[in-house]
DNA sequence: TGCAACATGTAATACTATAACATATCTAGC
DNA sequence: GCTAGATATGTTATAGTATTACATGTTGCA
């Protein structure tokens, strides 16, 4: 097997691609119930998992939403900045910090294996002196 | 009214920082349960979203829990480290790091306002060379 | 008193995620 | 080819997290 379940996280990985902002697990399935009426969120799950390993999906944890990621290389971990106005995020490599933020955290003798840098705000677009339509 | 919530508040404050670990908004619903058999989830989100506000309160976006502020200023912005094996979370305070995580984003017109910093990882007592008891 | 503004209580439901088990596919060895 | 074991996928049910909508109580002030 494999096949499928390759095919399927493709399918994911394009749909999220092809939307400006981050989408729910659910929102993805609701999205492939257009061609598989039956798919099961199980089965969501599973490819949304498989993805977010394979560093292609990166996963919003103070949204519990998903997005493609951005860049070429997935083989990097990210600061997220997240617009409240417009939903769009914007995904910014900055590994030196990261670095600085394992140290700062190493000090106490913690071993960090994975950061979650989310920050909320207002895009450029949706900023203050930006009056809405 | 207001009483009856600031009652309220403090009884999941001090119930929070009771306990060495994070608990989910249901956990503390069921602590408190022991006392009022017919408290409802909207009654402590309210509450805990009370507390989150005043910063007496963290929540930890990627466990979906909350945790007493463990500083006695509870006017900053925390960097949590959160250990995978035991549960055990610390707070780190770097005002400067955040500062210069503002900075970054700032630079694409990005106007942050809230920042998510949570490290996952082992903390000193769980991490390796520490066999399982 | 009466009412406007706001805090709280209550019930229902929506949203997010996983567990447990059944079924299908693949590979290796015969 | 065939079988057995390992692994991937499908299916059903349920657990866990959070909010909406509306009812009721409280306060302060004209």
């Amino acid at each position: 097997m494999g096949k499928r379940g390759e095919i399927l996280q493709s399918e994911i990985f394009d749909l999220l691609r092809a939307n400006a902002g981050p989408l729910s697990a659910y929102d993805v399935m609701g999205e492939l119930r257009a061609t598989k009426p039956k798919i099961a969120p199980t089965t969501v799950y599973r490819a949304l998992s498989a993805l977010t390993d394979q560093g292609r999906v990166h996963r919003l944890e103070s949204l519990n939403a998903y997005m493609a990621c951005q860049c070429d290389d997935h083989q990097h971990e990210s600061i997220l900045s997240i617009c409240d106005d417009c939903g769009t995020v914007e995904e910014n490599l900055a590994p030196d910090l990261l670095a600085k933020l394992s140290g700062l955290i190493g000090q106490s003798g913690f071993a960090p294996s994975r950061h979650v840098v989310e920050v909320h705000g207002t895009c450029a677009d949706c900023g203050p002196g930006r009056k809405p339509t």
